[in-house]
DNA sequence: AGTATTGACACGTAACGGGTTACAAATTAT
DNA sequence: ATAATTTGTAACCCGTTACGTGTCAATACT
């Protein structure tokens, strides 16, 4: 594992994108075809990016829809990591036929 | 960019983990510690896999987490091309300050 | 025949992304 | 200072989804 949490994609759109386009978020909001309060949300970190968003964003910024969405799902497995779950046994090994 | 839908996660869990290991699926959904429901849905591509389901397996195989929730990434990612999304406008350049 | 396994269904719960509307606070422009 | 814009967020609605329990018919195994 990874020890610090991964960046969330709604701060990296919004330091790496809009902000150095002096675009303001109803602006962005209105490009990438979405409310404002869908962006405002993202990159206050309140909501998570989703395959949908990563696709408008992409289009948005000419960049990968992969690359977004990865950034999301690192967070996600961060996340999860935090409360590993319980109650889980390794399989057992090949079984008699 | 991808042509060929990506391989469900569930389908590898069912086809290279749990048959060859000859277990059955209640029996996999009882180490894995969820329903038998949960475990059946997924194998059957009914629904996705989950981070947490992510990490389950992951323990219950030792095997990476990353590598079970990339391929359900990828999957959302191409499920998502299918219907890309309209009403997105690429971001003007760098306005005037 | 009898048991185990399975997929599918109903029903309920909790979480979540997203939309609209509205408002107070903060920021920027005049 | 005043006016206009921008912003975060709350309230409320909706649709989707993962997951649980229970049940049942069909299939497979012994």
């Amino acid at each position: 594992m990874i020890s610090r949490r991964p960046t969330h994609p709604g701060e990296v759109l919004l330091e790496d994108v809009i902000k150095p386009l002096n675009l303001t978020i109803t602006e962005a909001a209105r490009d990438l075809g979405v409310s404002r309060k869908t962006l405002s949300e993202l990159v206050n970190k309140k909501s998570a990016l989703s395959s949908e968003m990563a696709l408008r964003i992409a289009k948005a910024t000419k960049t990968s829809p992969a690359s977004w969405l990865n950034m999301q799902t690192k967070l996600d497995l961060w996340n999860a990591l935090q409360h590993e779950p319980k109650n889980v046994s390794e399989f057992p090994h090949k079984k008699a036929v």
